[in-house]
DNA sequence: GGGTAAAGTTAACACTGCTTACATGGAGGG
DNA sequence: CCCTCCATGTAAGCAGTGTTAACTTTACCC
């Protein structure tokens, strides 16, 4: 089972794995703040210094907790099914809204510019770009069969992005009772669909 | 100049006031984890516990510094001019992300979920609302005027604010360069108002 | 002008956190 | 079978923070 990089079955097993799933934990109970090396490393069965085997330092741990939920975040997106391009857009954003709402403190943590720079972590660069690439997919699917008429996809991609992460915020701030999330974002959907313009 | 409710020239003249603007500076500056109690009474000039004497904890001190944000975003928002409802919902737009572009931490302060529970504090609250009843107003001039066609006020209402916080997360992000910011915005604001859907 | 209460100072408490230096244990290779 | 080295434990340092208690100053009111 030597599938990771460098670990094998040591004291602890594999703490660093250990470690990202105490983390993701502790932001889910206790939100972005609750994440600190000592609970983490508490709820990991180790000591508050072992992290230190592993990460080095604890934006490093937040960066891999943040990349956990980017590749989760493009696995339930990549999975959207729908008879036409167009409906796929729309299962993404569902998938998108659901993450948000399931998991408010992970998707702040990833939003929310805890980590300044992300290019010091490429694998979270990495995770997070795949989750757009998806949606870019899905995009330039539904302007060839016709779906959507747009002048280039990046501008559609960008009105997507902004979209869901307007109404995610939303849910995360929890100014939309959970009942009428479905309803909002259908309302939001339709509105960006047909156009403000009369027609 | 009694202006203000109870407060006449004492020691300091207006230390509530000095610390809200000490407050502003330290988000500037160092960004939310900046703002601290004891950083906030140094800049100001006085002590560690002088602050206790107007805010009950610490809470209090970021509520009034967000309340400040938003009247200040409110009072930008407001002065929208153009000819007709379509074009100050434009401008609208500009001046909210113009803020967000102008201070990022003020930003993420007001929207990133820093204080829990916002009804605990009624000032902050009123600001808020206050922010989102001028654009309110525009689109009833707006659907009023025949500019935009809506089923109801409030989907372009949560449009607006969707399209507008998520172009400004990215932005507050820097996943935008500054100087693209305008032209990202037309975009957006194009796909928006003309519709995905072809016509 | 004296008293009162607000406004500010000093000092300390109680936490919590990140990080490092050094000691220890156990697994794997020779 | 031993030796080495990685992964962890122990202990401590150090820096901050919010908060409270007790004391002092000063502006205003009578």
């Amino acid at each position: 089972m030597s599938t990771s990089p460098r670990k094998t079955a040591y004291h602890h097993g594999d703490l660093r794995r250990a470690l990202v799933d105490a983390g993701r934990e502790l932001v889910r109970d206790q939100g972005v703040a609750g994440l600190t090396l000592r609970a983490a490393a508490a709820r990991a069965g180790v000591s508050a210094a072992a992290p230190y085997r592993h990460f080095p330092d604890k934006e490093s741990l937040l960066a891999a907790v943040m990349a956990e939920g980017f590749r989760e975040l493009a696995a339930t997106m990549s999975e959207a099914e729908g008879a036409r391009p167009l409906d796929r857009m729309h299962v993404i954003g569902q998938r998108y809204l659901a993450f948000a709402d399931a998991e408010p403190a992970l998707y702040r943590l990833m939003f929310g510019g805890t980590v300044p720079d992300r290019a010091a972590h490429p694998v979270l660069e990495a995770a997070e770009s795949e989750a757009y690439a998806i949606m870019r997919t899905v995009i330039a699917e539904a302007i060839r069969a016709g779906d959507v008429h747009a002048d280039s996809i990046d501008a559609v991609l960008l009105t997507m992005r902004c979209v869901m992460q307007g109404l995610a915020a939303l849910i995360v701030d929890g100014q939309i009772p959970r009942e009428r999330i479905p309803s909002a974002a259908r309302a939001v959907m339709g509105v960006v669909d047909q156009g403000l313009l009369p027609r």
